[in-house]
DNA sequence: TATTTTATCGAACAAATGTACATTAACTAT
DNA sequence: ATAGTTAATGTACATTTGTTCGATAAAATA
């Protein structure tokens, strides 16, 4: 299976498009491979030729999401020559922005109804990105950098229950408060 | 349906012990209905008649498990809304020993092939011991419980991935030591 | 004990899954 | 432009799912 040929770029271009409008009509788990195959015009045959699932097709949306996230991550150190930081100063922190532009996606990834494989992918690269920053083998600092970025997502949690009525900017105020105050 | 009806007891009862054994030998997204009442000798009916699907038997696992995570889970948490530092005292933290207790249930709670359900009740349920002692409905303090939360599962998280090669003991340490160092 | 209630069974059904294979059509490379 | 490659198709099949329904056996109740 050649990604260049494009046959498989037409293919999977109509995959990811189908699924998009999908998506906007029902939640991922109800979307079933037969619907998805029928409305996109392609045999379900191939469908299983490129994927196992449908949430596979999701997860390939998931890595464009998650190259945004590490990016917004260094956003802020782009503009900066004090490369580097003891620590995670919040009020650089851009990860409620990216939250907000993919607001669409992020509704599915903490939607309790899907697999909790995206979450723990959500995890992993908040975690990397903390990792990253400050390179260590310590144990201790092994579960902060698990402590601290659970404790980011478990805002994000609330926010989305919260219907994402706030701000960005307000929940990096939240995020400051908690580590301030705390 | 009454659910204090001898047949309905039996074939509860029947459907848990045949969980429990087939969770022995695969994980749960791959034991299907038709297998799990066969092997039970029940029609898949009667099981569609008591459930939707296989993850809603484990979910009655789940509260009991939820019900000794709420015994297990003491001072320090019981009268302070947030995670105190002076107060903290890992011999009085039975989160981690609770844990370990029901280790064979969080492999499978915690595993990324499930579904997110099961993730959202364990946060729900610590959220909400954190915040019974507290009733309050300031905004500032619902993202501290959700952030609080999240961040302990963290360390859940840390600990399942590392295959519980910890003790709760040296769990305990471990927040103490988060808790008070950052 | 007799009567009523209802959980369970067995069978049937449409729909979706997952896989297999020969054929066809689209693409690549020369 | 041609030949070789392979993605995509169409079809088939066994399995699972989710639901329905009448019959039956087990339980509750009086």
């Amino acid at each position: 299976m050649n990604k260049n040929d494009l046959r498989v770029l037409k293919t999977k271009q109509n995959i990811h498009l189908t699924l998009t409008n999908l998506l906007k009509k029902k939640p991922l788990p109800q979307i079933k491979v037969t619907e998805l195959c029928k409305l996109a015009n392609i045999n379900r045959g191939t469908f299983y030729f490129h994927y196992q699932e449908v949430g596979d097709v999701f997860k390939e949306f998931f890595e464009e999401i998650m190259m945004d996230l590490r990016e917004s991550y260094n956003e802020p150190y782009r503009h900066t020559k004090y490369i580097e930081r003891e620590k995670l100063d919040p009020e650089t922190v851009r990860i409620f922005h990216h939250v907000q532009k993919y607001e669409e996606f992020y509704r599915i990834i903490l939607s309790k109804e899907v697999s909790a494989e995206y979450y723990y992918m959500l995890f992993d690269e908040i975690r990397s990105i903390l990792v990253d920053d400050k390179h260590t083998n310590h144990l201790e600092e092994d579960y902060l950098f698990s402590y601290s970025s659970n404790a980011i997502i478990g805002l994000i949690i609330e926010w989305y229950r919260r219907d994402f009525q706030e701000s960005a900017d307000e929940m990096n105020i939240h995020l400051v408060n908690i580590l301030k105050l705390y």
